[in-house]
DNA sequence: ACGATTAACGAACGATCGTTCTATTATTGG
DNA sequence: CCAATAATAGAACGATCGTTCGTTAATCGT
């Protein structure tokens, strides 16, 4: 009883093997690591003194470079995933929603304590080096743009957002925005750059309202929510 | 005579002494390989080896490999600047010279012939990482950025956009929506990316032309464009 | 609690990294 | 054309890279 007790303390109530749970906190600093130098900049030797392992030690859990990049990556992805994007989850569909994931999005690194965002990093570092760890980043970095798709989707079946609104093209600037936020407040560390960018969401948002009967279709929000497409 | 004519083949007209000549060889592989693998993929042997140079004969020319890849992100900046920039300075001044001056900026890789953005790459790349290098890619994108911002006034000068439109603000903008067509481009190998961007621009302007008196701000257009600002 | 399994170590590998030195060959200015 | 100078080559350096291997220590299922 007093076991389960220590283990429900913990947010994943499943239990960890030895092995796992070093390979969580290898990962964890592997994360730190390349948030700040990068995937490539990732290192055997420099991350097993980090984490007090040997280098064979450490090399045991991933068996290449490559993996231990792509188990990085995921990592961060999960990071992500739980740190700003599944909270957004719980705010209704639509505008708030929308609003509410390109916001965790500014801020999730700042929150997960990380220097930069591994998945920017990854993409810049890949997207011209064939092999697997670019396809993994494609992979990923397609789905979170479809996440993107997905809720301007929801904004604009709930009659927030104008039904011409072509829902890629939102999302491809949504993606710039926050790139840009990402380059202002890590390259020229600008405080203002989560302001700027919540300015262009703003006015994004804003040309994509719907054009005439703007009031009606407002007020036709709330039966319209109902009936939603995907 | 017929050396000065063989000399004036050349578009730069001074002449080049054995070592330039090298040098500028060297850069030029240099930069071709930073944007693909970038700049901390830079690798003496490799490079010496793709010049037909020797590692110590190519590395008399720059001292370290710092100053290598300062070199080289200056010899990007300067090929950005004369496929990108200076054509734009030939179009009339305002919103005129602002779109071409995007629109060379979206294309100017491929007319390089590079495969990626080497500014883009050294902004991720160093952000996070203290020293020489970050504080020449610092400065380069701060010159940048501030192309861009001088570019946005001048169509604010001219009557082209609204009197309260923030430049620096739509430099910002700008800028990420230049970040989302090389990723698409390059990651998605998206052949739409250039187009998406367009459409994003066009968004923009549209959301800086005059507020009010919209037709009579164009007519004053021509009359306002004599008295700048800067 | 014991036997089976897994995790971690330490040493060594060849390769390549950036860098230094000395020697030799090219280029250049007078 | 010749001395002065600059450019390049070659060999070697210690460090570190990713990886392999055999061995020891810790953990786990029963």
């Amino acid at each position: 009883m007093k076991q389960s007790a220590i283990q429900a303390a913990h947010k994943t109530a499943v239990k960890l093997s030895k092995g796992e749970e070093t390979r969580a906190l290898i990962l964890k600093a592997a994360l730190q690591h390349a948030s700040v130098a990068g995937f490539e900049g990732l290192t055997i030797g420099t991350l097993a003194a980090e984490t007090g392992l040997s280098k064979s030690g450490l090399f045991a859990h991933f068996g290449s470079k490559e993996e231990l990049q792509i188990a990085t990556l995921d990592e961060g992805v999960r990071r992500f995933s739980e740190t700003a994007m599944m909270p957004a989850l719980s705010v209704p569909r639509g505008l708030k929603r929308l609003q509410a994931m390109c916001d965790n999005w500014l801020t999730w690194t700042a929150r997960s304590q990380l220097k930069g965002c591994p998945m920017m990093t990854a993409t810049q570092e890949f997207d011209n080096k064939p092999g697997p760890v670019r396809d993994a980043v494609v992979e990923h970095m397609r789905r979170l743009h479809q996440s993107l798709v997905k809720s301007v989707q929801m904004a604009i079946d709930s009659g927030e957002f104008d039904a011409a609104t072509d829902a890629d093209q939102v999302a491809f600037e949504l993606f710039g925005v926050i790139s840009s936020c990402y380059r202002s407040r890590n390259l020229f560390h600008d405080r203002d750059a989560e302001q700027r960018a919540r300015r262009a969401f703003e006015r994004l948002i804003q040309s994509c309202l719907p054009r005439v009967a703007n009031k009606a279709a407002k007020a036709d929000k709330n039966t319209k929510a109902a009936s939603r497409k995907r």
